[in-house]
DNA sequence: GATAGGCCTGTAACCGGTTACATGGCTGAA
DNA sequence: TTCAGCCATGTAACCGGTTACAGGCCTATC
């Protein structure tokens, strides 16, 4: 037995080393350049030198160095998202779409979340600009505009659910339309005091979601109910009902600026023994999957949560790609369900069958 | 003005070529060496030295590159996560512990999901491989020990609730007990006849569930109410029950294998007109965060899911490090969540306070 | 039989970091 | 003053791929 084959054995016994190239190409007997151009596949290798090559590229377990490779391609195939947040239904919805978008188009997916503020997401930046070749980011707390300043071009970016992109490509959702559907809708089912359970005051889809609420009452000429402020999970939801209840404001109806709220908020009401929607109707935005499960199910502005994660890392890939030029803003309708939790003040549902909304599957 | 800066200044401008620590050390006026020190902290540096080199950086904005860095240093920082499915809150919560535990040891995370089955698995893992240093991996529905052999001990390997890890670090959940703890919990209160809502039949997780759940009754000499077959997700605990109910089988109660299920179950007793806990009984298994929400809030096996995430991690990085040897099997023991959809078939509670579990924040 | 031309394959430079080893300058003691 | 010794810094090899370019072989035609 010849030494080299010998180490590359003993070597693979004991996991010491990894298999390089150059072991395949020792091995099958051809050089480097041979190897990489059968194992790229598109070159021109005879035939009978590529079935060769293959066959022991994986009879050694040959897997390229994607260090080595990034080096000398220039691109990871790879896709960076920085989320602020991971609560909830909404972000598994979210990263189902994205890990989706980055199957279809070959990519990897790095993953960087729980930035709760601009510089935090800043710094996530910094860290993954090297290892990506295009970036998703959710900054609904700040400025787009910031956020694409910091990479300086170094690499292609999609915005989602961000205010100001600028001259940056970005999908959104239209939280004011949505938020101005819902509130119409309220109001045209005859409630009257309206209470709005809001997102973090610096986060921007809950301020447009609040614009879009206050509106609807301008519209109507309707008083705006009282407005209070969460933080778009359950317990504060929970809580800003509680603390209507206690302060005796009972509203007709609740709109809560996102689903987890408006779910904390009905369990305050039903502990409170209040019927919902009898005593007081109620909303919510996202239609994140359970939202039709709830008793009552839940009147919301259904918003493609997955298809917008999805089509942002297919519109990403194609900026890295070069196959799109100019930057793209997209913006999503979320459209109205309406659900037994709405229903008229008077009683009759609007629709006949208020278990299912807009979609049912 | 000489070419160098020149072209650099030219370069910068135009965004064409990404600054390296050659450009650098240009700059500077110093070696590659001293900068690669400088930036490294950790070297025998001038602090003058260090801090114009470090200046110099910044105003350049240079990032490493993290393919060259990961050549030469063997390492990628990154930690994969690969998993089956990303359908509901229980991965949302999943992936922010792991999220935690990637931050704390300052790792970047590399997702892929949606695996239905092993051979997908092993694909993703194979591509996976070079990018990086150690691997998570969730595969409930087969042989752990598969999963292992693929990756010929390539990378530190943790296994998250799959069977047979054998030699490989494994955490998990004791889905046995958990389930034995939930079905003697119901059986105490008095139910005779439970109905069982299974996960994907071959999911080792729904497996043990139903196991547990076949041993409480075996315990208590009671048969075993009929086993119904669901997915994990909503709509089949919904057509399960619906089922249930069609057949004209209206069990005492039912335990259905996760709380999303159990969801959908909850949602057709409603829609039929059944009352929970009063006609029938309902638990689940997991306590997602929305299960103290529900109406009435749902009992379940509490499952620290975010937790594990962050575990396994940290865990997975210590491998990478070498700072543990021998693998460990960490076992998560469930802890009875009784709420107030279980309350005893008389109607009085088993706890004074239904609507909070275990833990309360 | 000689040669042009095409196709397959090999050699070596390059991507951008890290670091072993070499080197030069400075301090302090003889 | 000289030289040992230390410390900051520089040079260049290396990590593992890709690919431009060089070169060898084989066929077809004159």
């Amino acid at each position: 037995m010849d030494a080299h084959s010998g180490d590359l054995d003993d070597d693979l016994c004991q996991g010491r080393r990894r298999v390089t190239i150059r072991d395949v190409a020792r091995a099958a007997n051809v050089s480097v350049a041979t190897v990489s151009r059968a194992l790229s596949g598109s070159e021109t290798v005879t035939p009978r030198t590529r079935s060769h090559v293959l066959q022991i590229a994986e009879k050694l377990d040959f897997v390229p160095h994607a260090g080595a490779q990034s080096l000398s391609l220039q691109r990871t195939d790879t896709i960076g998202v920085v989320l602020p947040d991971l609560h909830g239904e909404y972000f598994s919805e979210l990263i189902r779409g994205l890990d989706l978008g980055a199957r279809s188009m070959r990519q990897n997916l790095l993953l960087s979340a729980s930035h709760g503020d601009i510089s935090e997401a800043i710094a996530a930046l910094r860290s993954m600009r090297s290892r990506v070749d295009g970036l998703v980011v959710m900054a609904p707390f700040a400025d787009g505009e910031l956020v694409g300043d910091a990479l300086k071009g170094a690499v292609p970016l999609v915005l989602l659910n961000s205010a100001r992109s600028g001259s940056h490509a970005a999908f959104a959702v239209d939280n004011h339309a949505g938020a101005l559907a819902v509130a119409r809708h309220l109001l045209a089912a005859g409630h009257k005091k309206i209470a709005f359970i809001g997102g973090p005051p610096d986060n921007l889809e809950s301020q447009e979601r609040l614009r879009g609420f206050r509106d609807a009452h301008r519209e109507a000429g309707v008083k705006a109910g009282p407005i209070l402020r969460g933080n778009f999970r359950e317990e504060s939801g929970f809580a800003a009902a509680t603390l209507l209840l206690l302060r005796g404001e009972r509203p007709d109806a609740i709109f809560a600026a996102n689903d987890a709220m408006a779910l904390g908020c009905l369990h305050a009401l039903k502990n409170a023994g209040i019927a919902v929607p009898g005593d007081v109707a109620l909303a919510g935005f996202d239609d994140i999957p359970v939202a039709r499960f709830l008793d009552p199910p839940l009147t919301t502005a259904g918003v493609p949560i997955a298809e917008m994660g999805r089509e942002a890392v297919e519109y990403c890939v194609k900026l890295v790609r070069g196959e799109l030029t100019k930057p793209v803003h997209k913006v999503f309708a979320p459209a109205l369900a309406v659900r037994a939790s709405s229903a008229n003040k008077k009683g009759e549902a609007e629709r006949p069958s208020p278990s299912t909304g807009r979609v049912s599957s």
